[in-house]
DNA sequence: TATGAATGAGGCTTCATTCAT
DNA sequence: GATGAATGAAGCCTCATTCAT
């Protein structure tokens, strides 16, 4: 994806190519942000992993503060996109529990993802040094899924496909369902939970969330 | 609240002391941990913090990420024991949901509170560069505290007042109907969410789960 | 100042352009160099100040240190020329205390001026880097004043308006009578000494001046 | 001078003295600051020429502007009291202007003093930089010497051995024309004056300075 | 044991200077 | 000829850690 820009636009010279730098030194950026936290992070480090020097660094992003919020942005964005697609899927026909089931999985996918357990990991670490992350993140991620998550499950209970409830509250529990025992079982993300595991907690959460919001006259 | 028992029990000998400077550089190690972060924690300010001098932290502790260490340890020891004495009052008598409405509320409260916070913040930030952190924390704290409710769970089943289910399963959707909202509500830590809006949460959590899991024949 | 030649003269052609730029730069030069010092001074920040690219600096003038001694040259020039202008209203004819009184009086302007004392900073500072910076001024300013004073007084002895004396001395020392309080009253350039000062310091380095140089018949 | 303090105090251990690594510090900087001036002088060679680590100096001055005030405040000092201790051998008995000369002399001496001129070519560079360097060293050297010269030269015209005058002027005059032809003949510092050249200047600033202030009736 | 002083290593940032357009 | 982007070198400062008392 990242890596789309640098290998189509290199118009003429492969040596030095002055293509992407800017988008090379984000990605590297957050790589080397992940892995050693923002403050032992070096900008020597993610330079060197952008393949570029360091003032090359400063010159695209004035300081690290910046570079770091950038990158933050960024990957919340990507992240974003990944949900809103999954969310998009959560139509008003079809078979309710395999959908939600589908949908609950696709989202504990996004949610362990590698870069999304990186970038919580760093918002929860950096709040204290950077109190305007979570208003860059949030405005950009969980929220609005949530928000989009409750749109649609409006739309199934008006469509008497779940029964009369506030679909902000429903919401929030079905996320909460789904991603609240993720944290104990990926071990805040150092484990990689396997796909059958992830199914195994989407369909637990999905018939919990049947059981209290499925029409009455089920 | 720690120099209190710095000046009150100083009274027996030398080695009270003793004792008292290792909680004192504990204590203030923790608070400039989880105010500035590991990397930025200056051992300078904690001594300072602490009111002692910087060689006797080493001295204590030999060096800076075993001091980190024990500072967590000690904190998590801290909240597993308030969160056990809640989940210690989930009986199998008495009226079920105010019980459970109480109980939630009061995991919330510890949730909530600060210094857990301030604890969450540190583990998920320093889990690349001390990965067994998660042992120390684990073995302390959230998951010993999902088991004891587990726990209560079975109990209350077997006494017929929760349907048949697998306990571990009910206590991780229990928990996470909890605190699965809070991470949104609170900002990560950085909002502090008032009691009203914990029992709110508390109880929408409880109308859910015994949805799921009260006995059939209600 | 500067831009007004910008704007008007550059009717003609292209190649006052590049004079223009080149000015534009010397300009912008000493004026950051006046304000922050040479080693302080960025090429940046003169390129902005002068309104061109920083390679463009690098294109007229080769590297810094040469942009340092074109820009001192350049102001030594017309310092040069204003002091020599003033020495030359020194006639043999006329009243003499009030000439002298005059010509002392606009000397001290010339060297209490802004600029004036920049240079002498400026001197001062980067003699080290810059021992040929000496020769370049010297042979451009202070020096070459001296001589014409010098010359001047050798008339007016000749006239018999001064007694018989070695004219390099009376000149000398009537410089050090005026320049030479001016250090302490201008508090090495950070002071603008008023004009009535300037007048006072002027009329009695003149009357020192008059008692041991004024023909002994008087 | 500053060797002595080293050498007696060394209680112990000759290897790794513990004594004077302030005042080492501080005489290095003035070195190194006069050698490369302010902004190019290196903390590192500073550090290396007292022979102490870069962080040593940082302990005792807390960061380069300060260390550069101490040591210029500490010079300046020196040069007051080598000065002030000139100026005490003006007496109001003894031959009149043998006395001068000497004072003179030795005033030039100080004046011309290698420290001296590095301790001016400082103030008049950073001037911009520090303009508190100005009271930091005119409180304690400049004025204080001019000032304390006025007191001998009131104390001669009240002895009858100079014509009544403003004592102000005549050591502010006095000290003009010993000072001010040497800025060119040292240029600027940058030439080692020989005495015989300081006693011409002093006696032809003598001769001046009596035939405008000594006693009419001569 | 507790401390003041000292250190070696390393990080962020800036700058003069040069390509390639 | 003028520029935007890139770089190598270097500087200030901080920190975890250790002597010597």
């Amino acid at each position: 994806m990242s890596g789309a820009g640098t290998t189509a636009a290199s118009g003429r010279s492969a040596s030095r190519g002055r293509i992407d730098k800017r988008q090379a030194i984000l990605d590297a950026a957050m790589r080397v942000f992940a892995r050693e936290g923002y403050a032992q992070a070096g900008v020597d480090a993610i330079a060197a992993e952008a393949g570029v020097a360091k003032p090359t660094v400063y010159n695209h992003f004035g300081d690290k503060e910046n570079l770091f919020r950038q990158a933050i942005a960024a990957d919340a964005d990507r992240a974003l996109a990944r949900n809103m697609e999954v969310v998009d899927q959560l139509r008003s026909e079809g078979d309710l529990r395999p959908m939600l089931e589908e949908v609950g999985f696709r989202l504990l996918q996004c949610h362990c993802d590698d870069r999304s357990w990186a970038l919580r990991r760093l918002l929860y670490a950096e709040l204290g040094r950077f109190p305007d992350l979570i208003d860059i993140v949030r405005g950009r991620a969980s929220d609005r899924v949530t928000e989009a998550l409750a749109d649609r499950l409006a739309r199934l209970a008006l469509a008497g496909r779940l029964r009369a409830c506030d679909p902000a509250e429903a919401a929030e529990q079905f996320a909460a369902l789904l991603t609240g025992p993720m944290e104990a079982r990926a071990r805040l993300g150092t484990r990689q939970v396997p796909d059958d595991e992830l199914r195994t907690v989407a369909a637990a959460a999905v018939r919990t969330f049947l059981q209290a919001f499925a029409p009455e006259a089920d």
